[in-house]
DNA sequence: TAATTATATGCAACTTAGTTGCATTTGTCA
DNA sequence: TGACAAATGCAACTAAGTTGCATATAATTA
């Protein structure tokens, strides 16, 4: 039997935040939204909700070279296209990549996961 | 004029070690590294050294999820299969990802550069 | 609806990775 | 062998994330 998760304010705050938010966000900003939430839970408490939704699979933990980690909520395997001039990040679908693992397959290598991202200028920051 | 480079012994050691290491290592190793040739650096100049090299665009930053950085010397367009038990790290040649860099360039998003790593187990740990 | 209790939280203190300012040292080149 | 820019060391700092432990609270059940 699986252990049983009470529904405090933080946890469920933070829940809410994932399905609204699209792009990759990092704890400083789960902070925010809880202080704009009225809700002041200390940050080792963020830190472990985010820790179980990571855990049990249903956020994904992303580096964008930032020396800290992103999440977002598991969705289909997609990569991101990261702006590092306005760091807006947009989602590309996947295309390729389950070829290349059949390749690594081969090699005698399991992949179990696989990161993809991308650098460079959106639309708007090449002006 | 560019600026011009001293050959200090800590110089001179890691670049040393870069060229004859394959894998990607951290601030750690080379620290170690340092250590075992009689050379006390501080982990400053560590730091220091490192990121002139990666600003210079001698050695590579990657992220393998683990909370730090690791480099390596910058070689042909590769990435990595890293083995999340023994976590030895092997290389795979790049096949798709300029293809999937034209699809982007199409969507008007200019790529700078990317990154992309595999995890799961090496032959030896699949046993 | 009150007692029970596992689960969650807060706090303070800690770790690890990386950074900064400033005084001192050291390669290099004239 | 000076002179001076470049490099280093030190100490103190920041930022991200972690740990132990005492307290609080959601959810179950009597």
């Amino acid at each position: 039997m699986e252990a049983k998760i009470k529904n405090t304010p933080a946890r469920l705050a933070i829940t809410q935040l994932f399905e609204n938010t699209d792009s990759p966000i990092d704890i400083e900003q789960i902070i925010a939204f809880l202080r704009s939430k009225k809700l002041k839970t200390n940050k080792v408490t963020v830190y472990r909700i985010v820790d179980f939704l990571y855990k049990n699979e249903i956020i994904n933990r992303l580096e964008f070279g930032e020396g800290k980690f992103r999440y977002e909520v598991k969705k289909e395997d997609h990569h991101h296209l990261v702006c590092s001039n306005c760091d807006v990040v947009e989602d590309v679908s996947d295309v390729f990549i389950d070829k290349f693992e059949k390749d690594i397959a081969k090699k005698g290598f399991l992949v179990k996961s696989h990161s993809l991202e991308f650098f460079g200028l959106c639309k708007n920051c090449q002006l």
